[in-house]
DNA sequence: AACGTAATGTACGAACTGGTTCGTTAGTCA
DNA sequence: TGACTAACGAACCAGTTCGTACATTACGTT
Protein backbone atom coordinates (compact mmCIF):
# COMPACT_ATOMS: atom_id res chain seq x y z
CA UNK A 1 0.00 0.00 0.00
CA UNK A 2 2.10 2.67 1.18
CA UNK A 3 4.95 0.85 1.00
CA UNK A 4 8.68 3.47 0.64
CA UNK A 5 10.99 1.38 -0.55
CA UNK A 6 14.03 2.29 0.77
CA UNK A 7 17.46 0.27 -0.75
CA UNK A 8 18.10 -1.90 1.58
CA UNK A 9 21.13 -1.06 3.49
CA UNK A 10 23.41 -4.50 3.17
CA UNK A 11 25.17 -5.48 6.57
CA UNK A 12 24.07 -4.02 9.51
CA UNK A 13 20.54 -3.45 11.10
CA UNK A 14 18.83 -0.18 10.27
CA UNK A 15 16.71 1.75 12.81
CA UNK A 16 13.51 3.36 11.12
CA UNK A 17 10.51 3.03 13.25
CA UNK A 18 8.09 4.66 10.44
CA UNK A 19 9.18 2.44 7.47
CA UNK A 20 9.10 -0.33 10.21
CA UNK A 21 5.80 -0.26 10.80
CA UNK A 22 4.39 0.70 7.73
CA UNK A 23 6.07 -2.23 6.50
CA UNK A 24 3.94 -4.65 9.10
CA UNK A 25 1.17 -3.06 8.19
CA UNK A 26 1.50 -3.89 4.72
CA UNK A 27 2.32 -7.37 5.18
CA UNK A 28 -0.59 -7.65 7.81
CA UNK A 29 -3.50 -6.28 5.98
CA UNK A 30 -2.08 -8.91 3.04
CA UNK A 31 -2.08 -11.52 5.75
CA UNK A 32 -5.19 -10.93 7.18
CA UNK A 33 -6.90 -10.55 4.19
CA UNK A 34 -5.59 -14.09 2.67
CA UNK A 35 -6.68 -16.08 6.15
CA UNK A 36 -9.09 -14.18 8.13
CA UNK A 37 -8.39 -12.62 11.40
CA UNK A 38 -8.05 -15.95 13.43
CA UNK A 39 -6.30 -17.68 10.34
CA UNK A 40 -3.54 -15.20 10.14
CA UNK A 41 -0.11 -15.85 11.49
CA UNK A 42 1.85 -13.72 13.34
CA UNK A 43 4.48 -15.59 12.91
CA UNK A 44 3.77 -15.63 9.22
CA UNK A 45 3.26 -11.67 9.09
CA UNK A 46 6.81 -11.25 11.22
CA UNK A 47 8.83 -13.79 8.64
CA UNK A 48 7.44 -12.00 5.35
CA UNK A 49 8.61 -8.92 7.12
CA UNK A 50 12.56 -7.13 7.09
CA UNK A 51 11.89 -7.32 10.74
CA UNK A 52 11.12 -9.77 13.79
CA UNK A 53 7.79 -10.76 15.91
CA UNK A 54 8.84 -8.75 18.57
CA UNK A 55 8.70 -5.86 16.78
CA UNK A 56 5.00 -6.37 15.89
CA UNK A 57 3.90 -6.29 19.91
CA UNK A 58 6.37 -3.28 20.39
CA UNK A 59 4.59 -1.12 18.15
CA UNK A 60 1.35 -2.41 18.05
CA UNK A 61 0.73 -4.28 21.33
CA UNK A 62 -0.69 -8.02 19.96
CA UNK A 63 -2.68 -9.28 17.05
CA UNK A 64 -5.78 -7.70 18.12
CA UNK A 65 -4.40 -4.16 18.10
CA UNK A 66 -2.63 -5.14 14.88
CA UNK A 67 -5.61 -5.91 12.72
CA UNK A 68 -7.73 -2.97 14.52
CA UNK A 69 -4.35 -0.73 12.72
CA UNK A 70 -5.25 -2.33 9.43
CA UNK A 71 -7.98 -1.42 8.97
CA UNK A 72 -8.26 1.69 10.32
CA UNK A 73 -5.49 2.30 7.56
CA UNK A 74 -7.59 0.74 5.25
CA UNK A 75 -10.74 2.65 5.89
CA UNK A 76 -8.38 5.97 5.52
CA UNK A 77 -7.26 5.01 2.38
CA UNK A 78 -11.37 4.62 0.99
CA UNK A 79 -11.77 8.20 2.71
CA UNK A 80 -9.11 10.17 0.93
CA UNK A 81 -10.33 8.62 -2.02
CA UNK A 82 -14.11 9.46 -1.43
CA UNK A 83 -12.16 13.38 -0.33
CA UNK A 84 -11.38 13.42 -4.54
CA UNK A 85 -15.27 13.43 -5.82
CA UNK A 86 -15.57 16.38 -7.90
CA UNK A 87 -19.20 15.80 -9.28
CA UNK A 88 -20.77 19.39 -7.94
CA UNK A 89 -20.72 20.41 -11.77
CA UNK A 90 -22.21 17.82 -13.37
CA UNK A 91 -26.17 17.48 -13.35
CA UNK A 92 -27.73 15.10 -10.80
CA UNK A 93 -28.10 12.36 -12.66
CA UNK A 94 -24.82 12.28 -14.18
CA UNK A 95 -23.19 13.03 -10.70
CA UNK A 96 -24.94 10.08 -9.47
CA UNK A 97 -23.85 7.57 -11.98
CA UNK A 98 -20.39 8.90 -11.52
CA UNK A 99 -20.79 8.43 -7.93
CA UNK A 100 -21.51 5.26 -8.39
CA UNK A 101 -19.22 4.17 -10.73
CA UNK A 102 -16.29 5.67 -8.59
CA UNK A 103 -17.78 3.22 -6.32
CA UNK A 104 -17.21 0.57 -8.49
CA UNK A 105 -13.91 1.04 -9.48
CA UNK A 106 -12.79 1.65 -6.25
CA UNK A 107 -14.10 -2.23 -4.68
CA UNK A 108 -13.18 -3.68 -7.76
CA UNK A 109 -9.43 -2.03 -7.31
CA UNK A 110 -9.18 -2.89 -3.45
CA UNK A 111 -10.28 -6.77 -3.04
CA UNK A 112 -8.33 -6.79 -0.04
CA UNK A 113 -10.40 -4.15 1.81
CA UNK A 114 -13.39 -5.75 0.64
CA UNK A 115 -12.39 -8.81 2.11
CA UNK A 116 -11.11 -7.54 5.73
CA UNK A 117 -14.39 -5.50 6.05
CA UNK A 118 -16.42 -9.61 5.45
CA UNK A 119 -13.47 -10.70 8.10
CA UNK A 120 -14.64 -7.38 10.56
CA UNK A 121 -18.44 -8.52 10.00
CA UNK A 122 -18.16 -11.70 11.12
CA UNK A 123 -16.30 -10.48 14.26
CA UNK A 124 -19.37 -8.18 14.52
CA UNK A 125 -17.56 -4.82 13.99
CA UNK A 126 -15.87 -5.41 17.51
CA UNK A 127 -12.33 -3.99 16.22
CA UNK A 128 -13.65 -0.73 14.27
CA UNK A 129 -16.12 -0.48 17.91
CA UNK A 130 -12.65 -0.38 19.73
CA UNK A 131 -11.10 1.92 17.74
CA UNK A 132 -11.24 5.60 18.47
CA UNK A 133 -10.31 6.70 14.78
CA UNK A 134 -13.37 4.99 13.48
CA UNK A 135 -16.10 5.07 15.49
CA UNK A 136 -18.95 6.66 14.23
CA UNK A 137 -17.35 9.03 11.73
CA UNK A 138 -19.23 8.47 8.81
CA UNK A 139 -18.09 8.78 5.34
CA UNK A 140 -17.67 12.19 3.61
CA UNK A 141 -19.49 10.33 0.18
CA UNK A 142 -22.81 10.64 2.50
CA UNK A 143 -22.68 14.54 2.20
CA UNK A 144 -21.64 14.05 -1.28
CA UNK A 145 -24.45 12.37 -1.97
CA UNK A 146 -27.29 14.89 -0.25
CA UNK A 147 -26.50 17.82 -1.46
CA UNK A 148 -27.11 15.68 -5.25
CA UNK A 149 -29.92 14.67 -3.88
CA UNK A 150 -31.33 17.73 -3.00
CA UNK A 151 -30.79 19.27 -6.20
CA UNK A 152 -32.34 16.22 -8.49
CA UNK A 153 -35.39 16.84 -6.40
CA UNK A 154 -35.32 20.41 -7.02
CA UNK A 155 -34.60 20.35 -10.27
CA UNK A 156 -37.73 17.78 -10.62
CA UNK A 157 -35.32 15.09 -12.02
CA UNK A 158 -35.57 12.69 -9.09
CA UNK A 159 -38.89 11.72 -7.99
CA UNK A 160 -38.49 9.56 -4.86
CA UNK A 161 -37.96 11.23 -1.82
CA UNK A 162 -34.85 9.25 -1.08
CA UNK A 163 -31.93 9.08 1.87
CA UNK A 164 -28.57 9.49 1.33
CA UNK A 165 -27.45 6.44 3.74
CA UNK A 166 -30.18 4.24 2.33
CA UNK A 167 -28.35 5.01 -1.75
CA UNK A 168 -25.14 4.77 -0.35
CA UNK A 169 -26.57 1.26 0.99
CA UNK A 170 -27.83 0.42 -2.26
CA UNK A 171 -24.58 1.29 -4.43
CA UNK A 172 -22.18 -0.10 -2.00
CA UNK A 173 -24.07 -3.55 -1.88
CA UNK A 174 -24.27 -4.24 -5.60
CA UNK A 175 -20.64 -3.16 -5.67
CA UNK A 176 -19.49 -5.41 -2.35
CA UNK A 177 -21.09 -8.31 -3.30
CA UNK A 178 -20.02 -8.34 -6.51
CA UNK A 179 -16.04 -8.78 -5.26
CA UNK A 180 -16.70 -10.42 -2.24
CA UNK A 181 -19.12 -12.87 -3.24
CA UNK A 182 -17.21 -13.34 -6.16
CA UNK A 183 -16.51 -17.19 -5.54
CA UNK A 184 -19.49 -18.63 -4.06
CA UNK A 185 -21.38 -17.38 -7.28
CA UNK A 186 -18.37 -18.51 -9.72
CA UNK A 187 -18.99 -22.10 -8.61
CA UNK A 188 -22.49 -21.93 -7.97
CA UNK A 189 -23.67 -20.33 -11.36
CA UNK A 190 -20.92 -20.69 -13.18
CA UNK A 191 -20.18 -17.17 -13.93
CA UNK A 192 -17.78 -14.62 -12.80
CA UNK A 193 -18.28 -11.04 -11.90
CA UNK A 194 -15.22 -9.95 -11.79
CA UNK A 195 -14.12 -11.11 -15.22
CA UNK A 196 -12.85 -8.37 -17.37
CA UNK A 197 -14.65 -8.57 -20.63
CA UNK A 198 -17.84 -8.59 -18.04
CA UNK A 199 -16.66 -5.20 -16.27
CA UNK A 200 -18.27 -2.60 -18.30
CA UNK A 201 -21.29 -4.77 -18.21
CA UNK A 202 -21.91 -4.27 -14.70
CA UNK A 203 -20.86 -1.11 -14.47
CA UNK A 204 -23.70 0.04 -16.70
CA UNK A 205 -25.84 -1.69 -14.94
CA UNK A 206 -25.26 -0.34 -11.53
CA UNK A 207 -25.41 3.13 -12.80
CA UNK A 208 -28.91 2.19 -14.59
CA UNK A 209 -30.37 0.58 -11.52
CA UNK A 210 -29.79 3.25 -9.54
CA UNK A 211 -30.89 5.95 -11.95
CA UNK A 212 -34.03 4.25 -12.51
CA UNK A 213 -34.99 4.17 -9.11
CA UNK A 214 -34.19 7.68 -8.34
CA UNK A 215 -36.34 8.79 -11.67
CA UNK A 216 -39.05 6.07 -11.44
CA UNK A 217 -42.49 6.86 -11.38
CA UNK A 218 -43.75 5.75 -7.99
CA UNK A 219 -47.39 7.01 -8.14
CA UNK A 220 -48.29 3.40 -9.59
CA UNK A 221 -48.04 1.51 -6.39
CA UNK B 1 -31.89 -26.44 12.18
CA UNK B 2 -33.08 -30.07 11.42
CA UNK B 3 -33.06 -30.87 15.31
CA UNK B 4 -34.88 -33.77 16.40
CA UNK B 5 -35.43 -33.33 20.12
CA UNK B 6 -35.52 -36.68 21.81
CA UNK B 7 -36.09 -37.41 25.25
CA UNK B 8 -32.80 -38.13 26.73
CA UNK B 9 -32.98 -41.25 27.81
CA UNK B 10 -31.12 -41.18 30.99
CA UNK B 11 -28.71 -43.37 32.27
CA UNK B 12 -26.51 -45.67 29.54
CA UNK B 13 -25.68 -44.30 25.73
CA UNK B 14 -28.19 -43.98 23.08
CA UNK B 15 -27.32 -45.67 19.38
CA UNK B 16 -28.75 -43.16 16.93
CA UNK B 17 -26.27 -42.11 14.12
CA UNK B 18 -29.01 -40.61 12.14
CA UNK B 19 -29.51 -38.02 15.36
CA UNK B 20 -25.70 -37.74 15.70
CA UNK B 21 -25.16 -36.61 12.74
CA UNK B 22 -27.60 -34.31 12.75
CA UNK B 23 -26.91 -33.04 16.52
CA UNK B 24 -23.51 -32.34 15.25
CA UNK B 25 -24.10 -30.69 11.83
CA UNK B 26 -26.57 -28.47 13.77
CA UNK B 27 -24.25 -27.17 16.61
CA UNK B 28 -21.45 -27.06 13.75
CA UNK B 29 -22.89 -25.06 11.95
CA UNK B 30 -23.73 -22.56 14.80
CA UNK B 31 -19.42 -23.08 15.51
CA UNK B 32 -18.36 -21.94 12.03
CA UNK B 33 -20.51 -19.09 11.79
CA UNK B 34 -19.86 -17.88 15.39
CA UNK B 35 -16.35 -17.95 14.73
CA UNK B 36 -15.07 -18.22 10.71
CA UNK B 37 -13.69 -21.67 9.94
CA UNK B 38 -10.27 -21.42 11.72
CA UNK B 39 -11.71 -19.47 14.47
CA UNK B 40 -14.01 -22.61 15.11
CA UNK B 41 -13.05 -25.10 17.65
CA UNK B 42 -13.48 -28.70 16.99
CA UNK B 43 -13.36 -29.24 20.63
CA UNK B 44 -15.73 -26.65 21.09
CA UNK B 45 -18.35 -28.30 18.74
CA UNK B 46 -18.13 -31.45 20.31
CA UNK B 47 -18.33 -30.23 24.20
CA UNK B 48 -21.87 -28.54 23.04
CA UNK B 49 -23.06 -32.23 21.63
CA UNK B 50 -24.09 -34.80 23.54
CA UNK B 51 -21.50 -36.93 21.82
CA UNK B 52 -17.50 -36.59 21.72
CA UNK B 53 -15.03 -35.28 19.22
CA UNK B 54 -14.37 -38.90 18.37
CA UNK B 55 -17.49 -39.00 16.63
CA UNK B 56 -16.89 -36.02 14.33
CA UNK B 57 -14.22 -37.77 12.80
CA UNK B 58 -15.90 -40.82 12.63
CA UNK B 59 -18.37 -39.28 10.96
CA UNK B 60 -17.07 -36.39 8.94
CA UNK B 61 -13.24 -37.47 8.35
CA UNK B 62 -12.23 -33.95 9.75
CA UNK B 63 -12.74 -30.48 10.22
CA UNK B 64 -12.48 -29.80 7.00
CA UNK B 65 -15.13 -32.09 5.47
CA UNK B 66 -17.58 -31.48 8.51
CA UNK B 67 -17.87 -27.79 7.15
CA UNK B 68 -18.46 -28.47 3.79
CA UNK B 69 -21.40 -30.88 5.33
CA UNK B 70 -22.25 -27.77 6.67
CA UNK B 71 -22.03 -25.91 3.90
CA UNK B 72 -23.72 -28.60 1.90
CA UNK B 73 -27.08 -28.78 4.47
CA UNK B 74 -27.22 -24.75 4.53
CA UNK B 75 -27.70 -24.53 0.85
CA UNK B 76 -29.91 -27.58 0.72
CA UNK B 77 -32.23 -25.55 3.03
CA UNK B 78 -32.05 -22.48 0.34
CA UNK B 79 -32.87 -24.84 -2.64
CA UNK B 80 -35.59 -26.22 -0.67
CA UNK B 81 -37.02 -22.32 0.10
CA UNK B 82 -36.47 -21.82 -3.62
CA UNK B 83 -38.71 -24.67 -5.00
CA UNK B 84 -41.99 -23.55 -3.12
CA UNK B 85 -41.96 -20.56 -5.30
CA UNK B 86 -44.99 -20.31 -6.63
CA UNK B 87 -45.28 -16.87 -8.76
CA UNK B 88 -46.29 -18.29 -11.93
CA UNK B 89 -50.25 -17.28 -11.22
CA UNK B 90 -49.05 -13.31 -11.32
CA UNK B 91 -48.37 -10.77 -13.53
CA UNK B 92 -44.06 -10.13 -14.16
CA UNK B 93 -44.26 -6.91 -12.05
CA UNK B 94 -46.12 -9.13 -8.72
CA UNK B 95 -44.16 -12.03 -9.62
CA UNK B 96 -40.95 -10.42 -9.40
CA UNK B 97 -41.55 -8.23 -6.72
CA UNK B 98 -42.44 -11.72 -4.74
CA UNK B 99 -39.65 -13.01 -5.56
CA UNK B 100 -37.51 -10.35 -4.37
CA UNK B 101 -39.21 -10.34 -1.18
CA UNK B 102 -38.99 -14.15 -0.73
CA UNK B 103 -34.94 -13.43 -1.34
CA UNK B 104 -35.23 -10.58 1.55
CA UNK B 105 -37.01 -12.42 3.88
CA UNK B 106 -34.97 -15.85 3.74
CA UNK B 107 -31.63 -13.79 3.91
CA UNK B 108 -33.06 -11.93 7.01
CA UNK B 109 -34.43 -15.07 8.59
CA UNK B 110 -31.24 -17.21 8.01
CA UNK B 111 -28.34 -15.07 9.60
CA UNK B 112 -25.76 -17.97 9.80
CA UNK B 113 -26.04 -19.09 6.08
CA UNK B 114 -25.31 -15.03 5.13
CA UNK B 115 -22.18 -16.03 7.65
CA UNK B 116 -21.42 -19.11 6.34
CA UNK B 117 -21.24 -17.69 2.45
CA UNK B 118 -19.06 -15.03 4.01
CA UNK B 119 -16.69 -17.28 5.34
CA UNK B 120 -16.93 -19.39 2.01
CA UNK B 121 -15.34 -16.18 0.26
CA UNK B 122 -12.90 -15.90 2.46
CA UNK B 123 -11.69 -19.30 1.65
CA UNK B 124 -12.58 -18.94 -1.75
CA UNK B 125 -14.84 -21.07 -2.11
CA UNK B 126 -12.24 -23.92 -2.04
CA UNK B 127 -14.91 -26.21 0.10
CA UNK B 128 -17.96 -25.68 -2.38
CA UNK B 129 -15.79 -26.35 -5.55
CA UNK B 130 -14.63 -30.35 -3.34
CA UNK B 131 -18.28 -30.77 -3.03
CA UNK B 132 -19.61 -33.36 -5.75
CA UNK B 133 -22.96 -32.70 -4.78
CA UNK B 134 -22.94 -28.78 -4.73
CA UNK B 135 -20.92 -27.93 -8.12
CA UNK B 136 -22.02 -26.24 -10.46
CA UNK B 137 -25.31 -26.49 -9.46
CA UNK B 138 -27.30 -24.16 -10.04
CA UNK B 139 -30.35 -22.37 -8.11
CA UNK B 140 -34.13 -23.43 -9.24
CA UNK B 141 -35.24 -19.64 -8.86
CA UNK B 142 -32.84 -18.77 -12.38
CA UNK B 143 -35.43 -20.69 -13.74
CA UNK B 144 -38.16 -19.25 -12.23
CA UNK B 145 -36.83 -15.50 -13.15
CA UNK B 146 -36.12 -16.39 -16.69
CA UNK B 147 -39.66 -17.47 -16.77
CA UNK B 148 -40.79 -14.17 -15.46
CA UNK B 149 -38.42 -12.07 -17.62
CA UNK B 150 -39.57 -14.14 -20.56
CA UNK B 151 -43.72 -13.43 -19.38
CA UNK B 152 -42.39 -10.07 -19.09
CA UNK B 153 -40.61 -8.90 -22.10
CA UNK B 154 -43.61 -10.55 -23.73
CA UNK B 155 -46.19 -8.43 -22.54
CA UNK B 156 -43.90 -5.18 -23.14
CA UNK B 157 -44.38 -4.36 -19.16
CA UNK B 158 -40.18 -4.84 -18.80
CA UNK B 159 -38.66 -2.84 -21.20
CA UNK B 160 -34.54 -3.83 -20.50
CA UNK B 161 -33.14 -7.79 -21.72
CA UNK B 162 -32.00 -8.65 -18.56
CA UNK B 163 -30.35 -11.57 -17.98
CA UNK B 164 -31.72 -13.97 -15.46
CA UNK B 165 -28.33 -14.63 -13.56
CA UNK B 166 -27.27 -10.91 -13.41
CA UNK B 167 -31.32 -9.70 -11.87
CA UNK B 168 -30.65 -12.71 -9.59
CA UNK B 169 -26.86 -11.16 -8.56
CA UNK B 170 -29.01 -7.42 -7.65
CA UNK B 171 -31.48 -8.54 -6.06
CA UNK B 172 -29.24 -11.19 -3.48
CA UNK B 173 -26.77 -7.85 -3.63
CA UNK B 174 -28.94 -5.82 -2.12
CA UNK B 175 -30.44 -8.67 0.44
CA UNK B 176 -27.01 -10.08 1.22
CA UNK B 177 -25.11 -6.79 2.26
CA UNK B 178 -27.97 -5.50 4.53
CA UNK B 179 -27.47 -8.95 6.62
CA UNK B 180 -23.73 -9.49 6.76
CA UNK B 181 -22.48 -5.73 6.75
CA UNK B 182 -24.81 -4.77 9.42
CA UNK B 183 -22.30 -4.64 12.02
CA UNK B 184 -19.60 -2.56 9.94
CA UNK B 185 -21.93 -0.65 8.50
CA UNK B 186 -23.59 0.24 11.34
CA UNK B 187 -20.72 1.50 13.53
CA UNK B 188 -19.62 3.63 10.49
CA UNK B 189 -22.99 4.94 9.94
CA UNK B 190 -25.08 4.56 12.77
CA UNK B 191 -27.85 3.03 11.40
CA UNK B 192 -28.88 -0.51 11.84
CA UNK B 193 -29.94 -1.90 8.42
CA UNK B 194 -31.37 -4.99 10.03
CA UNK B 195 -33.91 -2.75 13.10
CA UNK B 196 -36.71 -4.20 13.08
CA UNK B 197 -39.29 -0.90 12.17
CA UNK B 198 -36.96 -0.40 9.02
CA UNK B 199 -37.83 -3.94 7.54
CA UNK B 200 -40.25 -2.91 5.55
CA UNK B 201 -38.82 0.13 4.52
CA UNK B 202 -35.99 -1.93 2.85
CA UNK B 203 -38.11 -4.55 1.56
CA UNK B 204 -40.03 -2.03 -0.27
CA UNK B 205 -36.91 -0.28 -1.73
CA UNK B 206 -35.76 -3.50 -2.99
CA UNK B 207 -38.76 -4.15 -4.48
CA UNK B 208 -39.23 -0.18 -5.83
CA UNK B 209 -35.17 -0.79 -7.16
CA UNK B 210 -35.38 -4.15 -8.95
CA UNK B 211 -39.31 -3.48 -10.48
CA UNK B 212 -37.67 0.88 -11.61
CA UNK B 213 -34.72 -1.15 -13.37
CA UNK B 214 -37.29 -3.32 -15.50
CA UNK B 215 -39.29 -1.20 -16.13
CA UNK B 216 -37.20 2.18 -17.16
CA UNK B 217 -37.34 4.05 -20.01
CA UNK B 218 -33.27 3.11 -21.52
CA UNK B 219 -33.91 5.19 -24.54
CA UNK B 220 -32.46 8.02 -22.92
CA UNK B 221 -28.93 7.08 -22.60
C1' DA C 1 33.36 11.05 23.34
C1' DA C 2 30.32 9.45 26.59
C1' DC C 3 25.67 8.42 27.41
C1' DG C 4 20.80 7.48 27.41
C1' DT C 5 17.03 5.85 25.03
C1' DA C 6 14.46 4.19 21.12
C1' DA C 7 14.66 0.38 18.27
C1' DT C 8 15.77 -4.31 17.34
C1' DG C 9 17.05 -9.52 17.54
C1' DT C 10 17.11 -14.31 19.83
C1' DA C 11 15.33 -17.77 22.26
C1' DC C 12 11.89 -19.78 24.73
C1' DG C 13 7.55 -21.38 27.00
C1' DA C 14 2.80 -22.25 28.28
C1' DA C 15 -1.45 -23.10 26.39
C1' DC C 16 -4.01 -24.67 22.78
C1' DT C 17 -5.70 -27.66 18.84
C1' DG C 18 -6.57 -30.96 15.32
C1' DG C 19 -6.31 -35.59 15.05
C1' DT C 20 -5.48 -40.47 16.79
C1' DT C 21 -5.09 -44.78 19.63
C1' DC C 22 -7.18 -48.02 22.18
C1' DG C 23 -10.77 -49.94 24.43
C1' DT C 24 -16.02 -50.46 25.38
C1' DT C 25 -20.99 -51.10 24.69
C1' DA C 26 -25.42 -51.52 22.29
C1' DG C 27 -28.15 -53.68 18.99
C1' DT C 28 -29.08 -57.35 15.60
C1' DC C 29 -28.95 -61.46 13.11
C1' DA C 30 -27.83 -66.37 12.46
C1' DT D 1 -28.15 -67.01 22.94
C1' DG D 2 -23.95 -65.97 21.37
C1' DA D 3 -21.21 -63.57 18.25
C1' DC D 4 -20.38 -59.88 15.18
C1' DT D 5 -20.28 -55.09 13.98
C1' DA D 6 -21.71 -50.27 14.08
C1' DA D 7 -21.60 -46.75 17.34
C1' DC D 8 -19.40 -44.67 20.95
C1' DG D 9 -16.01 -42.66 24.99
C1' DA D 10 -11.59 -41.33 27.48
C1' DA D 11 -7.17 -40.21 27.27
C1' DC D 12 -3.48 -38.82 24.86
C1' DC D 13 0.00 -36.80 21.44
C1' DA D 14 2.62 -33.99 18.39
C1' DG D 15 2.76 -29.77 16.22
C1' DT D 16 1.50 -25.12 16.45
C1' DT D 17 0.76 -20.27 18.09
C1' DC D 18 0.58 -16.11 20.67
C1' DG D 19 3.16 -13.76 23.57
C1' DT D 20 7.43 -12.52 26.53
C1' DA D 21 12.08 -12.21 28.98
C1' DC D 22 16.40 -10.86 28.13
C1' DA D 23 20.18 -9.21 25.62
C1' DT D 24 21.93 -5.88 22.13
C1' DT D 25 22.71 -2.12 18.97
C1' DA D 26 22.05 2.28 16.51
C1' DC D 27 21.59 7.13 16.87
C1' DG D 28 20.69 11.78 18.74
C1' DT D 29 22.21 14.77 22.58
C1' DT D 30 25.28 17.01 25.53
Amino acid sequence: MTTVEEPARPGGRIRDAARTKAEILDVATQEFARAGYTGARVDEIAARTRTTKRMIYYYFGGKEQLFTAVLERAYSVIRQAEQELEVEHLDPVAAIRRLAELTFDHHEAHPDFIRLVSIENIHEAEHIAASEALGKLSSPAIEVIRRILEAGRASGLFTADVDAVDLHAMISAFCFFRVANRHTFGALFGRDLVAADQREHYRNMLGDMVIAYLTADRSAD
